[in-house]
RNA sequence: GCCCCUGUAGCUCAGUUGGAUAGAGCACCAGCCUCCGGAGCUGGUUGCGAGCGUUCGAGUCGCUCCAGGGGCGCCA
């Protein structure tokens, strides 16, 4: 990566300047660089002097001089030039830049690839969804941000594992088996009344109904606990497949569906909980069982086994977390959480600590709520109300891709209005399909020049010198800087916004460049740096999950 | 009361871990097709919630307010 030379190349000019003498001895800060706003300014920009000029009281332009003076010459820059108060300013050479077009095409699809994550291990949980009633629009949310973030990640060099931790233990899937066998007995005209904690949602019905058409009404002959239990795992198994369906139509996958029964019936439960006893975690009162998270600078302590000796959802949660780390070993466990457990955080990371794991191990993601509207009016999300606008709606409305780049495109921390009529009514609008559209564009381009027959792997790319194409090409340049940027901040909008500018540069430059013209040797020439803007494009349009089109 | 997130253009949002003159889309206005896709291109107008502080330099960091959302359960 460029980026990286020119960091090396500043690291390179202030050693030799501190041997020399010229640079008094003090640890050289972090070397970072950026591009400058001002295009005057260069292509990259390092503010290294003015930091230098803090820890040894020197001048900032002096120190920037002798960096320029020290600095090897390099095949790819231009001029590095001073600019008060004490910046270094470095602009690419022209034919430097040209010739990346060559380096790009035989890329394809891995052009973008770097070795940030050097083969780590990195498990992404996401989603995770109770699987007592259908996804929303919050949890396509969720899903888009961590299989985005996957995309990233495995671009970056990680090894990405993507999980779905399967909730079927509890009490939420207890109140849904008996919300179901209620619902199962009123469609058998059994006079039935719904439990009070029950789900009260109309696809309770619907799978009732299934059950009923499927197995008939040979549950009314269980003793109740057996059929609420029965009539439980087919509702589970019926409701894991709409989910597993609806995430399908995203394009969103997972490498394993974690059970969390099995940490029941394998032991890890047994086993973490007795770790955390004899590491003098636990306490008995009030007839509970407690983790004492205060002993770990938490404000509270929480209850891990009820009083009736079920366990809470916070203690599955410590077994799966050992199952995470201990016993399968990931070097980073990344959840991606809603915003309402987000108080769920710190009393994880205190379990993780008490486990013996460095805390910054975990990661926790918390994607912020969103709140759907309808012609300005608010919808409630409750999943228990019934009355709720499922992700299935939303991407039939709005279809996968849009989805997709709509949810990409918000930082996770950010909470999101999403007004449904606005989002049909502008569809055509979407950013999505302009960036589609310059993907097709190229196609079409490219379909021109089979039909023409041109052969443009013989092109000198040293024929493009105007501004638009180098333009394109400094921006296509930067898709390995982007891949960077989201995985160390495990922030996926800023593709989105990277893919809108691609786009961009590309049509400026169709607008003002021909590229198959009458210049065969232009034409050729151009024909390559179109072919490598498409690759670039179609790369960044498939980690954010989309389809790039040839035709629209 | 305590904790977390947010507050940037009329609206929806970015802002490269503290950099130089704060950006994009939508909307509005004015232009642009003899030629590879006009779902496009080129211009134009307006802004960092408030106040202190830290330093060469603050939308970004710290503190205090104000506003919106979420959390603070032997729910998940």
């Amino acid at each position: 990566m460029i980026k990286q030379r020119i960091i090396e190349l500043l690291a390179q000019a202030a050693d030799k300047a501190q041997k020399s003498g010229k640079l008094p001895s003090v640890a050289v800060p972090e070397i970072t660089i950026e591009h400058p706003q001002n295009p005057e300014h260069g292509d990259y920009a390092s503010s290294l002097p003015l930091k230098l000029a803090r820890a040894t009281g020197a001048s900032p332009l002096a120190i920037a001089e002798d960096l320029v003076g020290l600095m090897a010459p390099a095949p790819e820059v231009e001029t590095a030039t001073v600019a008060p108060p004490g910046f270094i300013n470095f602009t690419l050479k022209d034919a430097w830049l040209t010739r990346q077009v060559d380096a790009i095409l035989p890329a394809g699809e891995s052009y973008g690839n770097i070795d940030l994550g050097q083969a780590s291990r990195v498990q992404l949980e996401f989603v995770s969804v109770n699987p007592t009633g259908p996804l929303h629009v919050g949890h396509g949310r969720g899903a888009i941000l961590g299989n985005t973030l996957a995309n990233v990640l495995s671009a970056a060099g990680y090894k990405v594992e993507k999980e779905y931790y399967v909730n079927d233990a509890g009490s939420q899937i207890d109140a849904f088996n008996r919300s179901l066998y209620a619902r199962y007995q009123q469609g058998l005209k059994v006079d039935a009344e719904m439990p009070a904690d029950g789900y009260l949602g109309d696809y309770i019905v619907d799978l009732a109904k299934e059950i009923i058409a499927d197995e008939g009404d040979k549950f009314l002959s269980l003793p109740e606990k057996e059929a609420v239990a029965e009539i439980g795992k087919l509702g589970l198994a019926k409701m894991l497949a709409q989910i597993k369906g609806d995430l399908e139509l995203l394009g969103v996958g997972f490498d394993v569906w974690f059970r969390e029964r099995d940490l029941f019936e394998q032991g890890q439960y047994e086993k973490v909980m007795s770790l955390l006893r004899e590491g003098g975690y636990i306490a008995e009162r009030e007839g509970a069982t407690w983790f004492v998270s205060t002993a770990l600078g938490e404000d509270k302590d929480n209850v891990v086994v009820r009083s009736d000796g079920s366990p809470t959802y916070f203690a599955t949660d410590i077994a799966y977390h050992y199952n995470k780390f201990i016993q399968r070993k990931f070097d980073r466990v990344i959840n991606i959480w809603g915003a309402d457990h987000q108080g769920h955080i710190s009393r994880m990371k205190a379990v993780v600590q008490a486990l013996g794991i460095s805390p910054e191990r975990l990661v926790v993601i918390i994607s912020q709520m969103v709140t759907l509207s309808r012609g300005g009016e608010v919808v409630k999300l409750s999943k228990r109300s019934g009355d709720i606008i499922t992700l299935r709606e939303l991407i039939d409305e709005v279809g996968a891709d849009a989805c997709r780049f709509f949810f990409a495109a918000r930082s996770a921390d950010s909470q999101m209005d999403f007004d449904l009529e606005l989002a049909k009514k502008q569809s055509a609008d979407n950013p999505v399909y302009y960036v589609q559209y310059a993907h097709a564009r190229i196609a079409s381009i490219l379909r021109l020049a089979q039909d023409k027959k041109i052969d443009y792997s013989t092109g000198d790319v040293s024929l493009l010198t105007t501004g638009p194409e180098l333009t394109l090409i400094r921006k296509m340049l930067l898709l390995p800087e982007v891949i960077e940027m989201v995985a160390q901040a495990l922030e996926p909008h800023h593709l989105a916004y990277y893919a809108q500018d691609l786009a961009t540069v590309f049509h400026s430059f169709y607008k003002q460049c021909r590229v198959v013209s009458d210049d065969e040797a232009l034409s050729k020439a151009r024909l390559k740096l179109v072919a490598a803007a498409r690759l670039t494009l179609a790369r960044t349009l498939h980690l954010m999950g989309m389809t790039a089109p040839d035709k629209m």
